[in-house]
DNA sequence: GACGCGCATTGATTTACATCAAGGAAATGA
DNA sequence: TCATTTCCTTGATGTAAATCAATGCGCGTC
């Protein structure tokens, strides 16, 4: 099976101010440009499983997707959600040690795996912005252990709205109410990211929702009045 | 308050072939000596808090720290645990996000936070070697997370153990049995390491023993008579 | 329109772990 | 030596969330 995959000139990149290769010079770029191509992956589609030899890594130029982990009865905790500007992959190894899964429908920005390394090695602006990055994941990282770990369900459903808030509302945004934000997950997915049952976080959804600290249009919209009603329901430190 | 720091060579340092400077040129020691100090902390004695402002980076050179988060009722998850040759803080920012305290004695091999940061531009060896051990921390710390949200008490002990275990003990020595591990850390630490209470860490514990699966020797020291039969107790995956 | 299918909600019941409450054992110190 | 403290264990009880079990709702298909 041919793999459609294309290449796309970086100028009008939507992630080209938060990507991998953020702080790059136009000629990095351009040597960047010549081991990368685009990729579209369906939503519920497996990009890579743990384990499996991927020969790229990547940025998510548009859509979401998930990280996760499995025991062998199948319980599932997601570790990662992926949003746009955001890198998969580990350079300097063949394999990674988790799922990933599109779930939207996906760009990925893609470069081939061996000329990525070398390319590390020669373009500091690259290592230097992969490292942020990885900093900032290791932080909402142990943000998440602290939410996994001793955070109530209520607190994690207000926590992870107050996170799908951050991420796809501009600050000032939040201060004119009431804010709106589109679920990019169902309550299956969100259930593996919270650690709980989906039967959970419907009920959370609906006290908070009989609480009136937000309201539930369809199943994806999520209408807040208070945001810092919200948040302090989240137990703050996100 | 003067602070008792000191210098020391590091042609004897137990754990240059691991921490971030395993890579270094002598040249490249050469300069990270000259922003370099050793600070002994005592145990129980608090590294730095979470948002505070600190003006170095470190290695742990000998003994245990932690890494921790709390929420305003005191709830606290330990979101990290710090074994020698693992680094400390971070680079180009001047606060951290967690609380580090010292679990044992501790010896630090601390670098001035800004000539670090210089040295990070300048030196590839140690950028490279800093964003590999990230990359380490955060399949960790994904682990972690399948641990929190999806494994049962049990199974948290059972996994605190296998690291234990593969942390402190040589590939080869698994093979003979028993294995004997030092606990690091308290009761107490270890209940806010898997997100459980004390009594569930201590009954868990003694339930274990109960079935054969471990021995206790005092309250630190564990003997496994079989790792593989603990390891199945884990859940597998670490 | 009726059927099936995938998601979400809601209710009844169970259970794993937390909480509350006593004690025991080892370490520390007068 | 006996207090005192610190750390750990064990037991009784409570509870938050899981599990089990219907039911509802939107949506595409025949």
């Amino acid at each position: 099976m041919k793999e459609s995959t294309f290449k796309v000139d970086c100028s009008y990149c939507p992630i080209k101010h938060r990507a991998v290769c953020a702080r790059c010079e136009p000629d990095e770029l351009e040597i960047l440009n010549e081991i990368k191509y685009y990729k579209p992956v369906a939503a519920g589609e497996t990009v890579a499983l743990s384990g499996e030899r991927v020969d790229y890594v990547a940025s998510v130029v548009s859509g979401v997707a998930s990280l996760s982990k499995s025991l062998e009865d199948g319980r599932t905790q997601m570790v990662g959600l992926v949003l746009p500007s955001d890198f998969i992959g580990r350079p300097g190894r063949e394999t990674i040690a988790h799922d990933v899964t599109a779930v939207t429908d996906l760009t990925l920005c893609c470069f081939h795996r061996k000329p990525f390394d070398k390319i590390l090695e020669e373009l500091p602006h690259v290592r230097e912005r992969l490292l942020e990055m990885m900093f900032d994941e290791m932080d909402a990282a142990r943000d998440w252990m602290l939410l996994l770990g001793r955070k109530t369900a209520r607190e994690k459903i207000a926590s992870f709205l107050v996170l799908m808030v951050n991420r796809s509302t501009l600050p000032k945004e939040l201060f004119i109410a009431p804010v709106r934000v589109d679920l990019p997950i169902s309550r299956d997915a969100i259930a593996n990211f919270l650690g709980l049952t989906i039967e959970t976080v419907s009920r959370q959804l609906t006290a908070l929702r009989k609480d009136g600290i937000i309201s539930l249009e369809g199943n994806r919209e999520v209408i807040i009045p208070d945001f810092q009603a919200l948040k302090d329901e989240a137990g703050l430190s996100d």
